[in-house]
DNA sequence: AATGAATGAGAATTCATTCAT
DNA sequence: TATGAATGAATTCTCATTCAT
């Protein structure tokens, strides 16, 4: 028909254009989700016309898809498989530079980051998948990593379903409180640090974490498991 | 004028249809999200016209909410706070149970979970408030439980706002994990105890937890801090 | 999804409105065709919100193509087969009667007959398709007559497809000026009978027709055929 | 401001660019009607830029108003009055030869062709006017030749008027489907002759002509002529 | 002259809400 | 109270036309 797709080549001054909506475009989709953000509301305060947004995006959707792909793309790439029988990085420290990686990702664009955190949910199947998608090929990561720690002796024998989302909500959660946090400088490395201690050596005090044994047998095996309350 | 607000005096018929048209909505909201979900969504195969929706409930926002504020009072309900000097529940008893009520309560009503964990975000800033609010609520009192632990020896000194982020994060995932599973029996109780016994005792062997001391300094010592990838 | 189709049980007053928009509707379509045609140039002047027209008609392909379908149905079902052996009515009186009926009816809806004849082209393919459809369907008829004719020894031996194109198009034309011109009586038997005649007698007088044969000859054989003009 | 009206000197090379554009101009209009038709429609697989477009044609009504003057322009040229006194040429010769020169025309450019009779209806009154002059140009043309014909004993007796809607019906039908038919040689010698032929001599064989006669007296002084059928 | 990005008026359609019965 | 037809503001998207380069 007429000048539909987003992958024409375009003029220095065009693309120029085409990432200021681009950018406003992430920010009003990240404050009022999918369908409460008109163009309108993408184009307010940027002097351009209406027409001129479907120049560069075939439609509403086209839009959202491409901020979507483009930020999962970014979180897929920011983390790298972690290579044990590497020469200099200790495993842990690469685990802390991934985390490093995506924090400082979030960091650097907030908006595009609560895109994500903040579900991208009940807005169209299509990006709900996608969403789906990149959440369990990182729960799978996760579930990956912990099987081999285990199975080196460095992991306790857990659940790794179980764990992997616990895991991964914490980061998620995570994400989300640094994206909404004022831009002021964040100690990331501290942040990833700490991550990685809880989950690796528990909250509880060596003396404590012994105690506990017989308490927790009796838990399970007096608890009436389905309706405690009410 | 019509009758207007929620808390009129119904006649039993009346409240059972009021409830009727409740549900269905608490489960199209879940399914589709505030604003792609329309009056007819909620009244389709319920045999109740358009007209008599505004009789029960002043408008969409007005439904949203009363569903919105049900869910959080029942959630906040199944929370009670931890009585240290209990006179036969253990503290982790009690923390167990909370969680199991919880858990039981997302299992209950699935629909129901779904719309607080998968964001009703970014549809309203009253919605949005009202989570934040009630998140907040939940930090707090994990940050407080964290606070005394500390104090009293029982949980390592650790960054309370924090861990009470990643810990939140976890059972918010833990949660719509559960809400999106097969309604097939969970074992709640199984769950809970790895939840907690996760953050209690974290996840590396004794072994390993002693060897580690060493790297984490060094990591933290080294790393550019910011952007340690690009 | 919601209120849709067109074929809902209507009270008789949302019937009514209903045929009011579809009269309008057929007027403006004969008018200005079905692009140029918009949903408020059918609304105006007929107080009826523009949300009302969709409460009965799904979008405006479905008015038109409801339009058009009757249309081509009322034509269709005012065409009846020629029977030979009639007991009363002779093939001539009965090929009167169904030229009758058909201007009848185009004198009943002048708009509506305009829609068929002025083209419906190049609106939708699909349309034009319904159109085409029909036009063939009358061709196919009138050389099933004129085989039969020539069979019969009653019409001499014709090109069956050029002259069915031929009467056809006449009768559409017949059909165009009828509906344009103003709608005092016009004698529908005497224009079908000379419509007839036209086509069964031919123009010329009997002597004339004599003369010709050798003119025709001469014709055929000194003609260049394809471009005697430039 | 820039260059407005068509007539304005060109160089050669703006010469054909215009033409360029004319003559798809002409073929796209012919496949999907104006309305339908947009700039952008013309312009795909020119290379030629939107911004041009309106250096040769003012807008869009004006290129389609050119095409459709030149359209009715080489009709009208191709269509010479008959005259009765000619050395060589015999009235039928002469009448032969329009029709073939028309029909040559229309094998010529089809596109064209589907303009005119297809409708250039309903899309703008101007053009509707403009149609319409043409067709009672022709119209009237055939009206006096009828005139003369029965004046000189030529022609039976018969309504002139009705019966020139019919011959120029006929006439634009043949057209159509020429126009629609594919492209390889038409005899057109041939069908000019029939269609002369049709309408000079009739369909009847004589014997059944002479039979006829009593049965139309019948026909019209039964009838009830208004609405012989519901 | 040529270009193609920019424009914005308008078109179709949706849907929360009102209102007469 | 219940109904569902009616409403019209708001939304997405198209496309003829203009304009700066």
């Amino acid at each position: 028909m007429t000048q539909r797709s987003a992958a024409k080549k375009l003029t220095p001054k065009g693309a120029g254009r085409r990432d200021e909506i681009l950018r406003k475009a992430t920010a009003e989709f990240a404050r009022r989700g999918y369908h409460a953000t008109t163009i309108t509301d993408i184009l307010d305060g940027l002097s351009i016309a209406r027409g001129t947004f479907y120049q560069y995006f075939a439609n509403k959707r086209a839009i959202f898809e491409e901020i979507l792909s483009n930020l999962l793309a970014r979180f897929a790439g920011s983390i790298r498989p972690i290579d044990i029988d590497h020469p200099t990085a200790s495993p842990r420290r690469q685990l802390h530079d991934n985390i490093v990686r995506v924090l400082n990702l979030v960091l650097e664009d907030r908006a595009m980051a609560k895109i994500v955190v903040a579900g991208a949910t009940g807005m169209d199947p299509e990006f709900d998948l996608k969403v789906d998608q990149f959440t369990e090929a990182v729960r799978a990561a996760i579930i990956r990593s912990l099987s081999k720690g285990i199975e080196m002796g460095l992991v306790q024998p857990v659940d790794t379903e179980l764990t992997a989302t616990l895991v991964f909500g914490s980061g998620k959660e995570l994400v989300r409180a640094l994206a909404d946090q004022s831009p002021d400088a964040q100690n990331v490395d501290e942040i990833a640090e700490a991550y990685i201690d809880l989950f690796a050596r528990g909250l509880f005090t060596p003396a404590l974490r012994d105690a506990l044994d017989d308490d927790v047998e009796s838990i399970l095996h007096t608890s009436s498991g389905r309706n405690p309350v009410e």
